[in-house]
DNA sequence: TTGACAGTTATCATTATTTGATACTTCTGA
DNA sequence: TCAGAAGTATCAAATAATGATAACTGTCAA
């Protein structure tokens, strides 16, 4: 991150968006000295990065702490992603499809990186807040939706990907054993679909279907999210495999 | 925009605003000379610019065409910005139980100075994508949403906004009347609501029911939408008027 | 009420960094 | 095959960012 012998990188840039990146789900008003600590930047250049986002109406700012907050322009930032990605216009009609007919929650999760990215998201009852809302990035080798997207892969790719990408333990259930993943992941890949349970938050039950390009590869996938009071694995897939598999195929990657 | 005598102010890092601005849902994905004539930036700006920004992750570049794109890290910054804003946890699960109650599409708006931004979204039918996704911006004065809100402002800020706040004319038959949107905006104040119809979209019907603090300002409004094909105002009134104010009162703005 | 401290805001000389012009390369289509 | 447009690389000049520090402001405890 210091030292780059690139000529054309201006880290000026990149110092104002180290800035932004200061915020996330538990860092949601952050006054000057706050952003010194996150970022690792001299106190004066957070000083005039902050003032400059501000006055460009990227930062809001509190007028009694003299905290800086995300603005309204970081969701017009959202809106124009929508636009750029075509898949996303061909996923949110399918996806309203599938929660009417269904009445459960149904997401659009996209691979990047080592991560998915929750990048649609219909709640139909009321559940974990930050798993209501897009653009959360959580490890693929955790979830289902990443599990089957990286099934669609070769086998060197998901072998490779077991051994070395990130994971994140959120329940004591959340399997960190990489040879067990890489097991599900082939199961997977073999049945075109993948189902986990307790992983991100308990009683939770997750099942997941691919969104596959014509070269068969998986870059997105829709999945979604049960209560495991209501019903065990075998019964969500019963009752709603057809249907989400139907949805995720009618999508085209 | 050129001459600022802010010495805090650091005009590099606003160059770089300029290039994630230039796209929108018309500017989907840009080149280097486009971004150049977009920005008003000079070609080799333009060149460090972009290419900071994609060294950063926030600008995808398709191999092929060499042209730009948001990154997955513009939906980031919008999770970001609901963790930030406490008004959409509130809102979140009520219109959540709105729209499983009514099965229409419900919208939450807030005030974003001129213009209103969607911040939430929870479509049930397909309708025009842009009015599907979140972080879109139009005009207070013409949507129904903005006007409720406007409406619990004082009468000089009313009279003020209605005056010289910008609009924008969506269909033939949007009101671009001053005089007849002011008087509407007083009606939506003593009413309590405020309906609208073809204004954003022909055969589209509007309504909106203010999200008021403790001083009785709305900075939120929550808003259906509901096709004139299938039912009249009047009608829309007596089905959803009642259910959509015990949603708005019970969000506390 | 006062005084001390933490946090925020303002100033300024120094020079590292950005700048813009331009030359070079690659791609595209006639 | 060639011409023109678009993208990439280089470099000297000086502007604009830097970081140290000083001044200010508000908060809390004695």
């Amino acid at each position: 991150m210091e030292k780059r012998q690139d000529s054309l990188y201006v880290s000026t840039l990149a110092r104002g968006l180290k800035i932004l990146r200061a915020f996330d789900e538990s860092h949601v008003a952050l006054s000057l000295t706050d952003l010194v600590e996150r970022t690792g930047l001299e106190k004066s250049a957070v000083q005039r990065m902050a003032h400059t986002l501000h006055v460009e109406g990227m930062l809001e700012r509190d007028a009694n702490t003299r905290r800086f907050r995300p603005s309204h322009a970081w969701l017009q930032l959202a809106y124009a992603y929508y636009w750029s990605d075509p898949l996303i216009a061909r996923a949110l009609p399918k996806l309203i499809e599938f929660s009417q007919a269904n009445a459960e929650t149904v997401n659009l999760a996209q691979m990047s990186g080592e991560h998915i990215i929750y990048s649609l998201r219909l709640p139909t009852q009321r559940i974990h807040f930050g798993a209501s809302i897009v653009g959360r990035r959580v490890p693929v080798l955790n979830t289902a939706a990443g599990r089957v997207m990286l099934s669609t892969r070769s086998d060197a790719e998901i072998d490779a990907a077991c051994a070395s990408w990130t994971m994140e333990a959120w329940t004591h259930k959340t399997v960190m054993d990489r040879a067990e993943i890489a097991s599900r992941v082939r199961a997977a890949g073999r049945d075109g679909y993948c189902i986990t349970r307790d992983q991100m938050l308990l009683n939770e039950i997750s099942l997941a279907a691919p969104v596959k390009g014509p070269d068969g590869i998986a870059h997105a996938a829709v999945q979604i999210s049960i209560s495991a009071i209501d019903a065990n694995e075998d019964q969500v897939v019963q009752k709603f495999l057809r249907s989400l598999l139907d949805t995720a195929a009618g999508i085209l990657g």
